[in-house]
This record gives C-alpha cells, sequence and structure tokens, in this order.
DNA sequence: TAAATATGCGACCAGTCAGGTCGGGATTAC
DNA sequence: GTAATCCCGACCTGACTGGTCGCATATTTA
C-alpha cells in the first residue's frame, strides 16, 4: 500500500492549478474543483487547511478565492502532503501514542525511521514549479540531498 | 500519512528473526509471535503469505514451522512489504480498477509515480541482512541505484 | 443595505479497510 | 492416534477516508 490519501492528491492539483495561473488574482474552490471534477465542498476543506498552514492565502467574499503564498520554488510536495495528511510516519508504530504496545521489542523501528527520512527527503526535493513544467522541457531532478539509509544506529 | 501496515511492520520482524536465527532448523509461528509479543494467529498469516510467495519455507507438522527459503542478502524489505501489503501506489488513484475517475483531468500522477519508483529503490535497498547487523557495525548504506526524481516526461 | 459570492468550520454519515479472532482441515513427528 | 503445526477462509470491530450539510463570517456590488 504505502500510499497518500486522496485529499493529498487533490491538495497536489490544486497547488498545481494555482501555480499554473498565478497571474489570476484569485481562483475560487469552485472554480478548483469544477476545473478538476473533485467534490467542491471536500475541496474547499483541503484548501482552508493549507491557507492554515500559511501555504495558501485566502481572500473571501465576491470574487475571492486562493493563490500561493509562496513562489512555486519554495513550496514542496512534502508541504503540502503533511499539511494535508499530517506527518508522515512509514511505520505504524510512530503514529501517535508513545510509539505501540512493543516499543521495546519492535527491532526494525530504527531502520524504518531512516527510510522514512529518506523518503521525506525524495517529496521535499520536488516543488511546485517542477510539477508546473510543461511537458517539454524533461528535466531531471537529482534528489538534492543524496539519499542515504544508514542503519543500525 | 504515507504509512505501511502493522503486517507489514510485523512480516519485518519475523523475518528479520529468522536471519538472525538461521541455525535454528525451524521456528513455529508462535516462537516468534510470543518473542515480539503480537498476536500468534495474525502472525501466522503473515508467514503464510510470505511462504506463499517463497520468501519462506514451511514444514507442518510437529516441531514444523519457517526458514527463509533465500540467504538473508538476497531478500528486500521492498519484498517482505510488497508480499504483504501488495504492490505500492503512492497515488491513491492507480490503487486499481485503471485509476479513478478523474484519470484524465488528473495532473500529478505522473509526477508522483516517479516518486512511486524512487521509494521502491530505497526499499529495494534495505536487505533483511542490513536489519540483522550488530549496532557496532553502524554501516552507510549508499542507495544503488541513485535516487532520480525524473519530472515531466 | 441587501443580495450574491466566498471562505471558515464543525458535525455528521457511509463505505472501506486494517487488525484481529475463530474454526475447521491437512501434515507430520513421536 | 495424538499432539503440534501449517493452511485457509469467514467473520467481527473500530478507525479512518471520502464526502456532505449547514451555518457563520467576510467582501463585493448593485
Amino acid at each position: 500500500m504505502l500510499r497518500l490519501t486522496k485529499k493529498a492528491d487533490y491538495g497536489l492539483m490544486a497547488v498545481k492549478f494555482l501555480a499554473e495561473r498565478a497571474d489570476t488574482p484569485s481562483l475560487s474552490a469552485k472554480d478548483i474543483a469544477e476545473a478538476y471534477g473533485i467534490p467542491p465542498q471536500l475541496l474547499a476543506k483541503i484548501l482552508q487547511r493549507l491557507t492554515k498552514v500559511g501555504l495558501l492565502s485566502s481572500h473571501a467574499g465576491m470574487n475571492g478565492g486562493y493563490a500561493l503564498s509562496r513562489a512555486p520554488e519554495e513550496i514542496t510536495a512534502f508541504d503540502v502532503i503533511r499539511a494535508i495528511d499530517g506527518p508522515l510516519f512509514i511505520t505504524s508504530c510512530d503514529a501517535r501514542p508513545r510509539g505501540c504496545d512493543l516499543t521495546d521489542s519492535c527491532t526494525v523501528r530504527e531502520p524504518l525511521r531512516k527510510v522514512n527520512e529518506s523518503i521525506s527527503e525524495v517529496l521535499k526535493a520536488i516543488r511546485v514549479s517542477d510539477l508546473c513544467e510543461p511537458e517539454a522541457s524533461r528535466r531531471v531532478v537529482r534528489s538534492k540531498p543524496e539519499i542515504l539509509v544508514s542503519l543500525g544506529g
């Protein structure tokens, strides 16, 4: 499995959409939802969450809507996903309260934590601006902090 | 979120356990479950799955149990996780039937698929033998196929 | 100022799924 | 033949995801 939620997908799509239309003063949740055919009210909640963490700026009222509050180069996939899905933990143990019952006996926690970090780095290496690139420019992003998996310590 | 299931955790723990005791002729599901305090019946099902895909070999009857069917160096975390959790898809769309409704409009699928591959590579770079290393030898595994995230193509 | 359009937010609901249990059948050692 | 073990499908339950509803608030415009 290891999949992220549909909400995160929607969030990424919306952010990309906003980035591509940075010139447009403000786009409403409805606009974006219609563009992709996703439930407007659901997307609304997602956008609200992204606004709350400061990735988007919002404007209520007529002709209101959302806009990126930072440049597309300054926002990573990691930012978006974490804002929506919460902190990502590859081990189900780490998902809250002081570890699972096996905290003591679990022997694969530590190595997996490292894997977790690697994945985070991969996601952090992807900027929203990367998502927007026209298909022509097939850039290859070498994930900046080279992926290391350090085991046993 | 983006976490793998508890079952996968258990599976990894069990495989590690078996690798560390390769000398022991055969270890039962009960043995392993008790060692870690995990539900025996649940672990049993997990081990059966791992057997089915050929990672473990089983032996019924008294003094029966499980053993790795390959050397610990020949089994990766990816193998174990995929056997238990199924193919890993970071996008919730890819999780089955011919993509979601948005297959056409979804614009982040392709980039995320690349992320998916990167994560797979990370997991493939982790061998069971790596999990077993005594804490002393703090090896650093440079994930072999250098992680590339190629976008827009 | 009233209407229309937006965001903000909490409550709620239904379906899915992960984690776990139960029970019965087949194998093998002693 | 009996005990230990693997094998396997059915089932249950609680949590969570995806989605909806309704209301309050903000802002523009006529």
